[in-house]
DNA sequence: GCCATTGATTACCTGGAGGTAAGTGCATGC
DNA sequence: GCATGCACTTACCTCCAGGTAATCAATGGC
């Protein structure tokens, strides 16, 4: 509680220093939200929590990706620092991508995010039945 | 780390399982990843973490969200029992919006994220200079 | 020769999140 | 009698994340 209150005070104050900036939305809090936010990074980020993956391997895994978007998230991702991509000079070369350490620090907080929406399902369900009911 | 691993595997497990439904993304965890990544959600959650607020009172607070946003971003929040709306019948209606429990409950794990994007935020921008310089 | 696989890139298109601006009904202040 | 604040609602528009599909260059199998 503590912790989640002084972590609240932060973000909302980098917020709005982001808010200052107007021209471009830089906050860095904001810019991690958006790639937890968007719909392939975190998801990927768990598959590799596994071990690492060679492309088509993930893309087999995730068959709902496309071949565009599994591209351009793993270019993010490490471009952030939070996977490597290592070539090998193979006959058809081959790519595999692993989490770095910095990745991997990741899935610790996060799991305790889905393990808060995990927890909290049936209740958020129940609130919404009792809205809708109401409506 | 271990919870870590669990929390992947569980999330993965949930997520595949919504792709089989396939007609609706009705994945419970992508739901609730889908409001921590939109724009105003969690802005909200923690600007109310400090206390309840009136709607206006929220809006003079965060100058840049539009009175549309105020308004749908709280009734979500309201839908989803994140966040209690009370309305008091004074001579001009007002109306005081407080977190739930279930709402404050969230404050943990999501102080957690911050926390981490915070604490990274040097590694990141340090990887995506690495990365830009070699492009 | 024909086709598949490997890891991409590119052009084109759509849906929906979110912004802008105006309007609403009521009450108080000047 | 006009403006202001409160808590919205509505119509309209814009932008971009993400999907689809075609293409590429090299190689090995049949």
């Amino acid at each position: 509680m503590q912790t989640g209150q002084d972590a609240a005070a932060i973000f909302v104050e980098r917020w709005n220093e982001a808010a200052s900036f107007e021209q471009t939305g830089t906050c860095p809090v904001r810019n991690v939200l958006d790639k937890i936010g968007d719909k392939w990074s975190m998801l990927i980020v768990m598959y590799l929590a596994a071990g690492p993956k060679r492309f088509n391997q993930l893309h087999r895994e995730i068959p709902d990706i496309s071949q565009k978007m599994l591209t351009q998230t793993l270019r993010d991702l490490q471009r952030d620092g939070l996977v490597a991509r290592q070539v090998f000079d193979t006959k058809p070369p081959s790519v595999e991508y692993r989490l770095t350490t910095l990745g991997h620090s990741l899935i610790v907080p996060f799991g305790h995010l889905i393990d808060w929406a995990n927890q909290s399902i049936p209740s958020i369900n129940k609130a919404r039945a009792v809205f809708d009911a109401a409506s």
